[in-house]
DNA sequence: ATTGGCACTCAGAGTGTTGGAGTGCTAAAC
DNA sequence: GTTTAGCACTCCAACACTCTGAGTGCCAAT
């Protein structure tokens, strides 16, 4: 076991470096903090820590840096989470008022975020959940292909073009939109499947064909409420911090790009405590995101669908200031869409 | 007027920076080209450059690099557009086929573009135009608002939300939405504000008022066929030449992350020769792109329908690649929608 | 367990030195 | 009037060198 003390050197050597960009040693430390002992003893402490794999000296005669093992124990054991000042309270209320739509609200959440954190800020789409059909909408769209349209009572709009491979018959297309409607209007989501089967009841074989396919494809749309998608905002302010990622920001700037590697890092994540999960440097398992961190929360769209929302930067990020912004935009959004 | 022979001088210094990087010397001039004259003549012919701000040293005893100014002159007068190889024209081809809807054939190419230039590609979504309203749709999202969705025969949705200011009265709104479908479907864009007109003859007053707001609305959303967008990828690549970018990249990145600047951007830029336009570093009116440059060249939808596509970069960028790749990728996109 | 003392290390900042690439100018050659 | 060779001059970049300060590890004494 670590003893108290040196779990106190390590707390002061991140909060240190995070202020500072400096590797910390000894002496400035018992100088900007008061243990009541000496450089000495605090040497024999980080010998500790530096055995444990939790800070380390990027060369002989340097200061020590956290590493990310260093910084995870931070996050978990030491750091208190600090409250948002009132200007910050203040700017999420003015940021939210007035939204309409969930596009908006969304769009202006993801801002909000990377202004109040100075990092770069994603919110993922919220997933389908309870929702119910609202309408199904079938449009011939060119030769063979037909536009369909899945409109549900949240708001969420989803389309997706079917390719029939054979010419579209307009009349048929017209009365299986018809029957797709009467059928599933009202339903949810989740009683779709057993609910359409009604629609192809009696159907001319020719007809059968067709409509199987598009009703496949409606499924996969239902089913594709994990269709998920995240935005963004903020990404300049990586280029800001470029000192703080050794090498280059491009391999960051490529995971981020990469909705795929986005929606992966985020279901990766459990909540912890807080409600706020951290991936720390090499913990993510995406190589670009070495010397990042990212920090999530997940959010409520009308009590009960959850997606998730937060922030990346770099692991020399501070931790206390970006887990509270996220967990209080977090429950601001959840507020908001509740209504 | 300049002389035949520095201009030819300039284009084999623009030339060469872009292939090097380094501020180009008389003296290299002359071993790499062959002007039969000496490097002395050379350094007249520079000079004479230099008088016109074509050209300009970053200190006493460098080479030269070229200004705005003269990669604008190289560009319009000197830049002979170098035809894809066939390398390229199969990444084309084979990128665009297989594509479904507007949404997955616009990510395609501005992907595909990114990968082409290795710069910082960019397409906006085409404006509605000629379409005709295929379905309007109306849809009690809360206990005031209405969610109002406007589908259009090229595949175009869009959706916004209403706030009435008073409870929704949902067997009304039902009959409005039979109301507006029977008097707009098939209509195109342009006659719907006469169109419309129809709907509120004979409406009972408390209902008019509702009525009047969804219609305003509609119209704005017709309107906003000038609502545009633009998709972006490969923002990465700005990381990758970061040396191009004298500061920092930051200011590029914010540029990029506003849709504003771009559209602003984007309109004011009106094709030149080749289908294609250009603006050369501080050519751009936004003073974060100040060392970037952007080629811009327009596409068709559907025979009639406008939009613009390009690339952003350093303004010692390869003009001649970029400026082939951009147009390949408009006409291809032209012809691929075409359809 | 803690401490003061000490020898040791090393990155970084500062200073000189040098070499080469480049320039502008002038007077002669074409 | 161009063009050219020659020359003196400039300045950056690279290298080598030194010096300093912050930091370390270890040990003997408390």
């Amino acid at each position: 076991m670590i003893p108290d003390r040196s779990l106190e050197v390590l707390r002061a050597i991140v909060q240190d470096y995070i202020a500072s960009k400096e590797p910390v040693g000894s002496k400035s430390l018992v100088e900007r903090h008061s243990f009541g002992v000496s450089a000495a003893t605090i040497r024999n402490d980080m010998a500790l820590l530096e055995e444990e794999d939790l800070i380390h000296a990027p060369h002989t005669s340097a200061g020590r840096v956290p590493t990310d093992k260093g910084y995870r124990l931070f996050v978990d054991r030491l750091n208190e989470v600090k409250p948002l000042n009132a200007a910050e309270r203040l700017a999420i209320e003015n940021f939210m008022v007035g939204s309409a739509d969930l596009d908006e609200t969304l769009g202006r959440t993801v801002r909000l975020l990377s202004q109040l954190t100075n990092q770069v800020a994603m919110v993922q789409y919220p997933t389908l959940g309870k929702a119910s059909v609202r309408h199904v909408e079938l449009i011939p769209a060119a030769e063979t292909r037909v536009l369909m349209v899945l409109i549900t009572d949240n708001g969420r709009i989803q389309q997706h073009v079917v390719d029939l491979g054979s010419a579209v018959d307009e009349v048929f297309v017209s009365e299986l939109r018809a029957k797709l409607n009467s059928a599933l209007i009202g339903a949810a989501l989740t009683e779709v499947n057993s609910k359409i089967k009604s629609v192809t009841a009696g159907m001319k074989p020719e007809h059968l064909k067709i409509a199987n396919q598009i009703i496949k494809n409606l499924l996969e749309q239902v089913d594709a409420n994990r269709q998920e998608k995240i935005i963004l905002a903020g990404t300049a302010n990586l280029a800001k911090r470029e000192e703080d990622f050794p090498g280059s920001i491009s391999p960051v700037l490529e995971a981020i790009e990469e909705q795929v590697v986005l929606l992966k890092l985020i279901s990766e994540m459990q909540a912890e405590q807080h409600g706020v999960s951290l991936r720390i440097g090499r913990e993510n398992s995406f190589e670009g995101l070495a010397n990042a961190s990212v920090v999530v929360s997940g959010y409520e769209n009308q009590g009960s669908e959850m997606a998730k929302l937060g922030v990346i930067g770099p692991t020399r990020m501070d931790y206390s200031s970006n887990i509270s912004a996220v967990r209080a935009v977090a429950r601001y959004l959840s507020k908001t869409l509740g209504n």
